[in-house]
DNA sequence: AACGCTAATCTAAACGTTTCGATCGTGTCA
DNA sequence: TGACACGATCGAAACGTTTAGATTAGCGTT
């Protein structure tokens, strides 16, 4: 800048005040500091004016995978409504593991991000400090946190699994088999919460050999389900919490010798663009992502305007079952159900 | 920093030396320091630091579709791999545009970051200019670039698809449907060298009405396959040369009344994580994701690292067939090799 | 006792912006 | 004609660091 001030025999308080349209330069300047900027092509260091600001005009975003293809869509959606806004995106994956988390977002700080939105692993972390010094606004995505009381987009994750196993129970399936990830995390308690429910409001004990958890990777959901399936009354559906996990759940069938859905129907959570086609088609619970995505940057888009102090809002959005062929019905519901 | 300065009692010189460990400091002085950084929970501003040391330790990474489970998991690898060195990355979306990737390069160079990892789309924009300016060292990631002489990490894409065209050939396939995206990119105009080369090979003509181009979304693979099959003499196999389109050459088959691999063999780029268990199990050319992306992280940082002018690498990794049940043997052939 | 050496500490300039307040013409009005 | 307001421009401080070079104190040598 000092260079293009030169250029053009002006002050560096003329060419700032140009660039940024603060005041008004005459129309002969103008020309002379375009041409200078042209001439030497110049560019805003934007770290310092970060600096001198305070205000870095970035966000960031911490999610536990960014190979899951539910935070991919997520991601993908918050990154093009800051890209619209002026805004760039440090994105970093915690590998579901709280110290990264801590790491990271101290990492994201430290670089003075205008505005955090996180899905959170695990409980505690520093979070709670920097939702409470209020510094930095922050948006919880996918996953409330108990005591940390700020902006938040989740799914009505205790419905949405509610209606899933109710459709499981009302095909006949009285033994359903469930896979969920730690309780630590708010979704996977709440999704447990809508399999007891469905199973108390149908009259059916929910049984802890049916339950068995998963650190949300595929080969836990394979371990997961070879323990299910190799109980002397094995159940005739599975139900997992959790969307990688499913893939280690068809690969078990398979290599049991099973078969899905003549031998065991399985549902999940989160839907895939290919489950309508490749076979057999998951049923699934289908998350909102596009509105999920939009509500958490617009929750941050709004407090980074200046809307600091209005109360925390927090979003709940529903889940849809997508009803496809990988449960079949059972017993004498099969004979008219039956696909 | 002035303020923990003040506590101990020290000048902030000293605060400084003591922090990065440029200089010693007295047991006594860094005991009075570390008190007052504790009490006042000081932090040391990253942006302030960034402007007087002319580097961000921050990368950036620009792709063109992050929902592409390709991009995805090279992402993923590259992340782990500048966290671990202590870099924060900065990922943006190009979605196929080069507008945006403009923008979003410049967006990145503006904010200092100290290097670029580029899968870039379409020919010509800037980055020849950020190139050879050297100014920061550029990685071209999965795309070459005319011109743009720098370190680079590709696969063979051309003897990845000539393999699994003659793989194809092989099962008695002499009509083969190929879907592609835009020459603009590299990979596209090299495994189209690789289609046409295994044709020729076996001595079979290229004809223009067995090749149909796609942008790379699932609804262009429809489209393209729709086409492909409604010919009077439609082939007995498609090849989809990138991994999003493919999703849409199955749902085309479907509506269309036909099934995979009996009435039409399908192969195509890019392997998925479900393609082991779901039926048909695709066909397809697995790229060493893992090597692709710790390949581009290890050659930027070792420019990060100071070695500037060592001449651009360029490095070549091999795809490799996993062949599975989505194309089945034609003939007499299928006689003795049918599943 | 004067000197030099070393280690510890400090002062102040710099990084590239933004912005407040000062300065300087110029034209208007009483 | 003098006072005044106004528009355009500028000088300089500030943002929070790093770092070169200055300063100081302590200590052993001669």
């Amino acid at each position: 800048m000092l260079h293009v001030a030169e250029a053009a025999r002006v002050s560096v308080a003329t060419v700032s005040a140009l660039i940024n349209g603060t005041a008004t330069v005459s129309p002969e300047l103008s020309l002379r500091i375009e041409q200078a900027i042209r001439d030497i092509g110049y560019k805003r260091n934007a770290i310092a004016r970060s600096l001198k600001m305070g205000t870095t005009r970035t966000i960031g975003l911490t999610v536990p995978h960014i190979t899951n293809p539910f935070f991919t869509d997520v991601v993908s959606v918050i990154q093009q409504a800051f890209d619209r806004a002026g805004y760039a995106v440090m994105l970093c994956c915690t590998d579901e593991d709280l110290n990264t988390q801590d790491e990271q977002i101290r990492l994201l700080l430290d670089r003075m991000v205008d505005g955090l939105i996180v899905a959170r692993v695990g409980g505690g972390g520093i979070l709670k400090g920097i939702v409470d010094d209020a510094n930095v606004p922050v948006v919880l995505l996918d996953r409330v946190c108990e005591g940390v009381d700020t902006d938040t987009v989740v799914l009505d994750n205790q419905r949405a699994v509610f209606d899933a196993i109710t459709y499981l129970i009302n095909l006949g399936h009285r033994r359903i088999g469930y896979i969920t990830g730690s309780f630590d995390i708010s979704p996977m308690h709440d999704r447990m919460a809508g399999y007891r429910e469905a199973l108390h409001a149908a009259g059916l004990p929910v049984e802890n050999d049916l339950v068995r958890f998963g650190n949300f990777h595929e080969v836990d959901g394979y371990n997961a389900t070879m323990q299910l399936l190799s109980q002397h009354d094995r159940p005739s559906a599975i139900f997992s919490a959790n969307n990688p996990m499913v893939i280690g759940t068809m690969k078990a069938i398979r290599d049991i010798g099973l078969s899905c859905p003549e031998d065991v129907s399985v549902a999940c959570f989160d839907d895939f663009p290919w489950s309508d086609v490749f076979q057999p088609q998951l049923t699934t619970v289908a998350q909102p992502v596009q509105a999920i995505g939009e509500q958490a940057a617009n929750l941050l888009l709004d407090r980074l305007a200046g809307n600091r102090d209005a109360p925390p809002r927090k979003l709940t959005l529903k889940g849809r079952l997508m009803i496809r062929n990988s449960c079949r019905p059972l017993g004498a519901i099969a004979q008219t159900a039956s696909v």
